[in-house]
DNA sequence: AATAAATCAATCATGTTGATTAATACGTCA
DNA sequence: TGACGTATTAATCAACATGATTGATTTATT
């Protein structure tokens, strides 16, 4: 799956490099990419002429007003290349095509009271054929993504059939393109670090609150997946109490104080603001201390928070948790940031999509 | 400091590689380089051509017996470079003289009830000039590593004056090569990492139990150092009950419990067993916790617990550590080993001599 | 005239590929 | 038993490919 080296997305370093910058940076011209990167300017000229012949990026209009040569900024061709993304949710599936600057350009989704292996892959199945004839034949699709939470099968008798689907490979089947699969914490966390909003440090930690609570770390600008493909299992970090953050910090915690489930939109999140607000005081202090622990082993200096919550919930979550940490004993660290995410819902299913972009295009892959 | 490119020890990527690899792994012939290192055994030829000619290689007895041409393996040559370890401890501060394997050619320490800045000097630089006159002009000294604690004015009222010393830029004049400076704990960790004797991942964590408990995070088999050099600031990570991991596990809550100090050697180390069986259940449980912790975050598999302690009572903290950790939740994740570190009391002033190695030898100056 | 962006042409550094040489073990045959 | 051919492995040589740098040059602007 990982070794063929299809012609049009074998970029070099540099070529993901700049690709990255840019991605992160907005337009840049040819000199600017030239300081940054440390490359000379004549290898810029190279690597941007073969960029733009390959379709991966658009000049801009030069931009006059300056002393000297007027500069032509560079940005990147959205239809550079596209991207699959599968979300797989306890309530909600979702397909989506997303283009090369991270625009949703085509989305379905399904809703179910809980997924069977069956639907998911007719959904999948159906959904992708509808998409791909769809497209123009020159569309590019450079491969798709799965998020998908694990051990799906922890979650009731009735999931116990998914404990032998390999949903990646049962999809890969006769595809053109690679599939990758990531625990659908971290794909939001890739989503973030890819498509997000925010303006974020090389290193962040990442904490994202669903059904279940759970994260990603970022590490030199690159998603750690660690060497067990577990890293940023942040759901399952210890809490005082003999706890994990799960269990204090996640969306099924606050539906067992509720008594319902809650559906999978914000539209329908009518929560008692007592016990939203008890919810909330509980999983910011459990946050915190995580929060923490990541800083005292990684030096990092911000952490992020979201989650498929509404905004205003989020926010809570986030000053509560600046507030909590306030309180936690941190001699010899510095406290990290405190920042909401930017993309909310939309997170997990960006995230998937990212997976190949990541692969293809950013920098060592985006893997460790 | 850093930007000078001294032609003998400016050595590229697949040379420190090749350097870092038979450091780990004992003499190699070039065909096992160029298998693991995925170098065609031409550029291994030319590389370890060069190396040899510089003085860093040796060319071992060649190995017969085996079908095939002999092969001749490529050691490290001990005079390649040699380093300078400076450790300043509560009680004690060491130099060391440390060669390209990593053995003390020379060792210089001095006592004190507590050290000042005046007295640290003095010592430092009438050790140095021994030293340095003592070498045959031919030696080649790549620079110097510091292990020091953070914030040793913290410790009480005449530790004062180190309040704005810098000791780096102090020892720095004069000298012909660079000088490195790291928290002492962390120097642990890179000693174990560079010249330890155990056989290790590319990912652990490493817990070092000296007056003051601290550690080191290695990824991808580079030490960690973090945007504000303050990664693997083990000793501040929170544990329950409102505190922090060296509240727990540091000799200095040993001696607490003692009521009065214990000797900078293991020699002095007279320890009512029921006093330090009760020190190490608590260590433990905390040390557990902050492997736990890491494991999550991290993906870690092994982590490592060394001290400034018996080799007895490291051994039993990490039974004690490992027992504990059963005791812990780990949904989600698995549990990782814990082993003993090699090293023991001299981890730090190996690590401190490890520093230069490790920015001129190790891929990617072992910085991150 | 100074400045800055971008490119051209030549060169260099560092790798790969494919052919070649060297030294050995092992099977086979006289 | 000893001699000899063959497969195997290590290592190198020579030619070439890739991808960068350097220094001179062109262009468009204040």
């Amino acid at each position: 799956m990982l070794n063929d080296p299809i012609p049009w997305l074998d970029l070099s370093q540099n070529e993901r490099q700049i690709l990255s910058l840019i991605r992160r940076r907005g337009p840049l011209p040819r000199a600017a990419l030239a300081h940054v990167t440390g490359l000379s300017p004549q290898a810029i000229t190279n690597l941007t002429r073969k960029l733009i012949q390959n379709g991966f990026l658009d000049a801009g209009e030069v931009v006059r007003g300056k002393v000297g040569q007027p500069s032509t900024p560079l940005s990147l061709a959205p239809e550079g290349a596209l991207f699959l993304g599968l979300k797989l949710g306890r309530r909600l599936v979702e397909l989506a095509l997303v283009d090369f600057v991270g625009h949703i350009k085509i989305h379905r989704q399904e809703i179910y009271s809980h997924p069977t292996p069956e639907r998911v892959l007719a959904f999948a199945r159906q959904g992708l054929a509808t998409i791909l004839d769809s497209l123009a034949p020159s569309a590019r699709i450079a491969g798709m993504g799965i998020a998908a939470p694990f051990r799906l099968w922890d979650w009731g008798s009735e999931m116990a059939g998914w404990h032998d689907v390999d949903l990646s490979a049962s999809l890969a089947e006769g595809l053109a393109f690679p599939v990758f699969l990531e625990n659908d914490a971290s794909t939001a966390c890739a989503a973030e670090l890819i498509f997000g909003r925010s303006v974020l440090p090389r290193d962040f930690v990442h904490l994202y609150i669903a059904h279940f609570a759970g994260g990603g770390v970022v590490l030199d600008g690159r998603l750690r997946i660690g060497p067990r493909r577990n890293a940023g299992a942040l759901g399952s970090m210890p809490i005082p109490g003999g706890r994990q953050l799960l269990d204090a910090a996640s969306v099924s915690t606050l539906e067992q104080r509720l008594g319902r489930s809650l559906p999978p939109d914000d539209s329908g999140w009518q929560v008692p603001t007592d016990v939203e607000a008890q919810w909330i005081a509980e999983a910011a202090h459990a946050l915190a201390f995580v929060a923490l622990s990541a800083t005292a082993l990684l030096d990092i200096p911000v952490v992020v928070i979201d989650g498929a919550v509404p905004p205003a919930t989020r926010r809570a979550l986030a000053d509560a948790t600046r507030t909590a940490m306030e309180a936690l004993p941190a001699a010899g660290i510095d406290r990290p940031k405190v920042i909401e995410g930017s993309l909310a819902r939309s997170a997990r299913i960006l995230g998937a999509a990212a997976l190949p972009l990541a692969h293809f295009f950013e920098p060592g892959g985006a893997l460790a």
